[in-house]
DNA sequence: ATGTATACAATTGCATACAACATAAGGCTG
DNA sequence: CAGCCTTATGTTGTATGCAATTGTATACAT
């Protein structure tokens, strides 16, 4: 059974206006398959077949998968054949630590350094999520305003390496399977979560939104 | 003028035993130039001529490069042309802001996750590290000392992608050119840190091996 | 019947060739 | 003389073809 590349593949290229190099543009759209679940974890790729069932030649391909090896989120298995990274429950562990600590950093660093309008920016954003969860939005939706109150959490930090290293994380998340955004107990929690952060940020207190960042 | 390729070339074919395929050779060559200060930051990089004094076909080539952009070693310039990266000045202090965050989480971990034989071979390489201080060593010396102390320390963190990320950042900090480890009196204070941080992970002090660690 | 060796098939790694694009220089025109 | 356009050169991006290594299957021997 083969799986819908077309579909990624059109989701990149109206994403980024049909801008991006063939290498690029493959890397992007085996994210977004692995995202969605369409290749899992221990699948074996295969050079040739993936070209021609991605319309594009090995080269690229290549440099695609060259580049996911550095992130790893393709590893070499035996005998120099690849295969989509499998997360051992250590590395599971070891990832959400990681991002905990991260996140708390971001918080902090938000928190502290963050500019009167930049803090504005994460409040609106806030504002707006709850909105969207009392009109009881889409999961697709909460996820992505989520992604959006994270990431205005990144850049507030002005630490490009740390907003980097969260967005690396997250790419290796994706191995995990699709997140769950699904239980409503769940996204309340997140909501009282993300105002504990919001508030320390906005305060300019930086232990707490650390502290609160960390729980999350 | 030409860089001295076949030194770095060989120092990495000896390192690895000649076992690593051309793109990953490749790779170790490029670092270890950047790392000597062969190749400054902002040089252009053109493939054709690379290839040919590395000896190697532009395919590895690249695929080395595209390892080395996903790693932010290595950025595409104006009209596509590489170059080593150029870091401003914030990315500077962003870059030890994030350091000091990362070793002050190793260092907590392996204070109270280590096991005892790994707290044994921390404490082992700290005492190696004073012998070696004591006796006048070479610069060289005490960084490969220095660096198999905050190794050890990483990998008692028991977090894969901990490691990676610091590795990472040393990889990153080669950008900015070769280390000061020759002035006497930071030698001294670096030993008087790596006893606070090592003292604190003997003694299963997580709280104290992180601030130790971001201190330092 | 099981283990081993050999041969074949398939896949990855590397090299060369081609195409598209950007840049710089030189000539032409206003 | 200055500015713009055209052309030529050089560099990156992509495709194809070949070689080498590895996995697998089959046959033979113990």
């Amino acid at each position: 059974m083969s799986i819908d590349w077309a579909k990624h593949s059109l989701a990149v290229s109206q994403r980024y206006s049909d801008s991006l190099s063939a290498s690029r543009h493959i890397r992007h759209v085996l994210l977004a398959a692995i995202t969605a679940g369409d290749i899992m974890p221990g699948t074996r790729l295969k050079e040739t077949e993936l070209g021609k069932q991605l319309g594009f030649s090995r080269t690229p391909l290549r440099e695609a998968i060259a580049a996911l090896k550095a992130e790893g989120i393709i590893e070499t298995g035996e005998g120099g054949s690849l295969q989509v990274r499998i997360l051992a429950y250590r590395d599971i562990h070891a990832l959400y630590e990681m991002r905990a600590t991260l996140e708390g950093m971001a918080a902090r660093l938000a928190a502290t350094g963050a500019s009167p309008a930049e803090k504005l920016f994460i409040n609106e954003i806030r504002i707006n999520e709850t909105q969207l969860i009392n009109s009881q939005a889409s999961a697709a939706a909460l996820a992505q305003i989520n992604s959006k109150f994270h990431h205005g959490i990144y850049l507030a930090s002005h630490n490009g390496f740390l907003t980097e290293a969260l967005d690396r994380l997250s790419r290796t998340m994706v191995l995990l399977g699709p997140t769950a955004y699904s239980l409503p107990a769940r996204i309340q929690e997140i909501a009282l979560e993300h105002d504990s952060i919001n508030e320390a940020i906005q305060a300019g207190h930086g232990d707490d939104a650390e502290a609160a960042a960390k729980r999350h």
